[in-house]
DNA sequence: GCGTCCAGGTCTACC
DNA sequence: GGTAGACCTGGACGC
């Protein structure tokens, strides 16, 4: 059955400039409609408490949202539903202090304009965390299929009694995206052979065990009353998370203080502001200081702008 | 075909 | 603390 969902969105809020904000809508088990401005994925726990969460237009600055279930939901599972949503959306994040201070600059008055900022996030960190791991050091096509791989391979299934998506993506987008614990239950050799996640495999089976044994409260993250700089050590101290998955997951959790380069933002800005010659990191640092807690987060609205004038890419 | 390079990096050993 | 080298995969490219 489908439920709508009351969520209340912030007056800034933006529809496709925060699904489109990064590459996470193209990862399984999200799934985006470009047609039809919509996009799904399957969100809960993997038994009863399952469904699929469906955003779509018309309305940019409040989007339909809905919930297709098998049968209906308690009140406390479309509570959980509707915080899911939230924390996907990441809606209780404030920008109107970065959209005030954006205003202040012709360079960056664009970014208030459009309402951009905010970023698309998975369920859960652990989610978030394992997919940073599975783009590094490879081509973005890669991490597509690395994530689709260990979604099909581990993620619960979803069944609501509806068709969520056709063809060759209705499988991994009715799926879950794994549990730490089920990606526990597996071994390096699996994750190596099978899922093809290369060396990444030894990282992310050990961030599974952290969690899914409770060494790691990896969730608290998203709510800790933490400073960006403890919240960085902390990330960095998990193996396969170094200085440009870290800094792009502190921005996952509203934290926008360090730039996260990674070679396609060297060559990005490169070309918008240095003649296509890439500059040192320091350079470009030097670049978006002014900008203080806000850099990041302006850096990678800087190398993405064209997406928001064109096309988005995904 | 086949070899090489490299892409949305990170870790470890060594200095 | 700084740096070189190894590390998986798979697509692009040159031959």
């Amino acid at each position: 059955m489908t439920t709508a969902l009351s969520l209340r969105f912030p007056a800034d809020f933006h529809f496709e400039h925060t699904i489109y904000s990064h590459g996470w809508c193209a990862l399984f088990p999200f799934l985006v409609d470009r047609a039809s401005g919509t996009l799904t994925r399957a969100v809960g726990d993997g038994a009863s408490g399952s469904g699929v969460l469906r955003f779509s237009l018309p309305s940019q600055r409040r989007p339909r949202c809905e919930l297709l279930t098998r049968g209906k939901p308690s009140a406390a599972r479309l509570s959980a539903f509707a915080s899911a949503a939230r924390g996907i959306l990441h809606l209780d994040l404030d920008l109107r202090p970065f959209h005030e201070r954006m205003r202040t600059e012709p360079a960056t008055e664009w970014i208030a304009r459009a309402r951009a900022g905010r970023m698309l996030r998975g369920e859960t960190f652990f989610e978030d965390v394992v997919k940073m791991i599975l783009t590094t050091n490879c081509s973005w096509s890669l991490t597509e299929t690395m994530n689709a791989r260990l979604v099909d391979t581990f993620g619960a299934e979803v069944a609501v009694g509806a068709k969520v998506a056709v063809g060759a993506e209705a499988s991994s987008g009715s799926h879950l995206f794994p549990t730490a614990a089920a990606i526990a239950d597996s071994s390096e050799d699996f994750l190596r052979r099978e899922v093809r996640l290369g060396y990444r495999a030894p990282y992310v089976l050990e961030l599974a065990h952290r969690v899914a044994t409770g060494a790691l409260d990896i969730e608290s993250y998203r709510t800790a009353d933490l400073s960006a700089n403890e919240l960085h050590r902390a990330l960095r101290d998990i193996k396969g998370v170094g200085e440009y998955a870290a800094s792009n997951l502190l921005k996952l959790l509203g934290r926008f203080d360090s730039l996260g380069l990674d070679s396609w933002c060297r060559a990005k800005f490169a070309e918008l502001h240095n003649g296509g010659t890439v500059v040192p990191d320091s350079e470009i640092e030097a670049y978006y200081t002014r900008f203080e807690e806000w850099k990041g987060l302006v850096m990678w609205l800087d190398v993405t702008r064209h997406w928001y004038a064109e096309k988005f890419p995904f």
